[in-house]
DNA sequence: TTGAAAGCGCTAACAA
DNA sequence: TTGTTAGCGCTTTCAA
């Protein structure tokens, strides 16, 4: 295969010059004469040139770029994480790499060792729901390429992690319906192996605790996806006339079932107030439209992205590893 | 900095081999006896190795990724187009290297520039909205750098493409409209510097014809954005009492003027039927649920990344540029 | 069956 | 101010 464009020895040979005199020229070094510099220059402008950044990285031993593994690009939470990373990257000189998951455990290891493979100088990650081991990170880790978790990490990393704060934006959100008088609330749930599967449900039993209501068993569903509020139709339409208010863990869910609810009779908020969490742009779309709580997908990008760029500046830096938390918004809509 | 992994030629020291012999177990070389293979592939294997993929581009002058340039990477549609070119690169041995345009020109060229630089195989790319000029793809293809175009190419592209039949599927929605009775139907277009916006235009031109109904230019509004029907606010409601039909380029632009009818007291499908064009998951979450045509994104990413494969395993085709037409398929909800 | 050496495109220390 | 050279990690031809 030839090549696509000629390397700095090709314009070395075509203008009579050394290959180190055209590296320099390229880069503007001040050693070499103006004169030179522009002859070189503007051939290689002509020439079309473009430094080939495989060469480049295996010098430098370093490519100007990170890795993002995501679990699903196209949850809007996660795009704007994407543009709060791509917004800072980019402004610093490096590239971004993105990679995706797919909720899958097999495929994020993989993206990992691509990563790896490319020696991109440092990663970010969200974990994969399905992922229960995680020696892929620890392994990275040990070896000490940088790496930051976002929204979802573990709790025994040994580096930074920018998270939501998924217990006080449930609490705010449950707190909000006992104000709207609503005693009987019932949690549509994420598995509870999942970090904000357990936040989420925690700050819902801290808010109904504080106000002296005790968490009932009976209301705490395992349900975070529209096709599980399907599969479990019938046991939320038995439950329905017995509760008043509706906390799902996310917003997909919480339109699911309030649909579920309006297509049976129920009006929302009147006889049942339903909330979700996340504010992605559909709940503001559907009618009701949907109380929740925003996460700060751009903000999150950007700190994650700040702090990994921060250990890659300072590779010996010994801190402990931080955790930041951002809290969420309220979100108040006429879905409560 | 340290490298993170072993290079072979630190294996071949440890062990007291030559490089050469490494690099050839490490690829089960048939040339090498069983039993040094297997000792340096334990010791590889112990010693946490991977390859250096800068390296190896670097030398076999092509780096199994591929470049894939896409405006915005939360829009349903393209992260179905993603998964669809991921699915068949992935099980080909190849890597995706994705970059985000924004709809930015500037983006754009930086993106093509960097997956050059990258020396990625060959290039996916759907132009950014704002793109006039093709100067950076022109340069791509002149050098004889694979590309191929999805979903939005341009007219005079020397290379493959893979499109939506636009117009066929405005076609289809507007005739649907008007089996229904509709004589009078407002369209929401898109600029018209961009294909997609002539030719969802043109299917509407052509399924009235077809029926005997003269376009009504009155009847044609730029307004492609959910933003811009919240400023053309006035002028759609002083339309509205004179239509009805509704033929919105995209969901999302059909869904925000459903609700502002609604919010005016305006009965759908009764008094103004509406219709979109991508079947948006959220098409079949609003009330009533929009009547839409579904592009095959899964589908059309898949034959993008295969005509692209076939250029790159081919590259002394020297076949006509082909251009692929993905037919959409009618999806009838309530909202008509 | 294994090793030596050249070379992919580039940078940078050293020499001139 | 410019050139020579070694080397980043790897593959592969040629030689042993």
């Amino acid at each position: 295969m030839k090549p696509y464009t000629p390397s700095i020895s090709d314009i070395a040979k075509a203008l009579g010059v050394s290959v180190s005199t055209v590296s320099r020229a390229l880069k503007n070094h001040p050693d070499i004469s103006a004169e030179t510099r522009m002859r070189i220059q503007d051939f290689a402008r002509q020439a079309n040139y473009r430094p080939n950044a495989l060469a480049l990285g295996l010098k430098k031993q370093h490519s100007d770029t990170i890795g993002l593994i995501i679990p699903e690009i196209q949850h809007h939470f996660f795009s704007s994480v994407i543009s709060g990373i791509e917004d800072l990257a980019y402004s610093s000189g490096y590239r971004v790499m993105i990679c995706q998951s797919n909720e899958d455990y097999e495929r994020e290891v993989i993206n990992v060792q691509a990563l790896f493979d490319h020696r991109v100088d440092g990663i970010l990650v969200s974990v994969s729901k399905n992922t229960l081991k995680f020696d892929h990170f620890e392994s990275l880790i040990s070896k000490g390429i940088p790496v930051v978790f976002f929204d979802r990490g573990y709790e025994l990393a040994q580096t930074d992690q920018v998270l939501t704060d998924d217990a006080g934006g449930a609490q705010s959100i449950v707190k909000k319906l006992v104000e709207k008088e609503r005693r009987r609330i019932l949690h549509l749930a994420a598995p509870q192996h999942l970090v904000v599967g357990r936040e989420r449900f925690r700050g819902y039993s801290e808010a109904l605790e504080q106000y002296g209501i005790n968490p009932d068993p009976s209301l705490f569903m395992l349900c975070d996806t529209p096709l599980e509020v399907t599969k479990r139709k019938n046991q939320i339409l038995e439950l329905a006339g017995s509760i008043d208010g509706i906390f799902a863990v996310n917003d997909f869910t919480a339109i699911a079932v309030m649909q579920l609810l309006q297509e049976n009779g129920y009006h929302i908020p009147e006889q049942i107030a339903v909330a979700g969490f996340g504010d992605d742009p559909i709940a503001s779309i559907v009618r009701p439209a949907l109380t929740t709580v925003e996460q700060k997908g751009f903000e999150m990008g950007r700190e994650a992205i700040s702090m990994l760029l921060h250990r890659i500046d300072n590779p010996t830096l010994q801190i402990e590893p931080q955790i930041k938390v951002f809290p969420t918004v309220l979100r108040v809509r006429q879905s409560t």
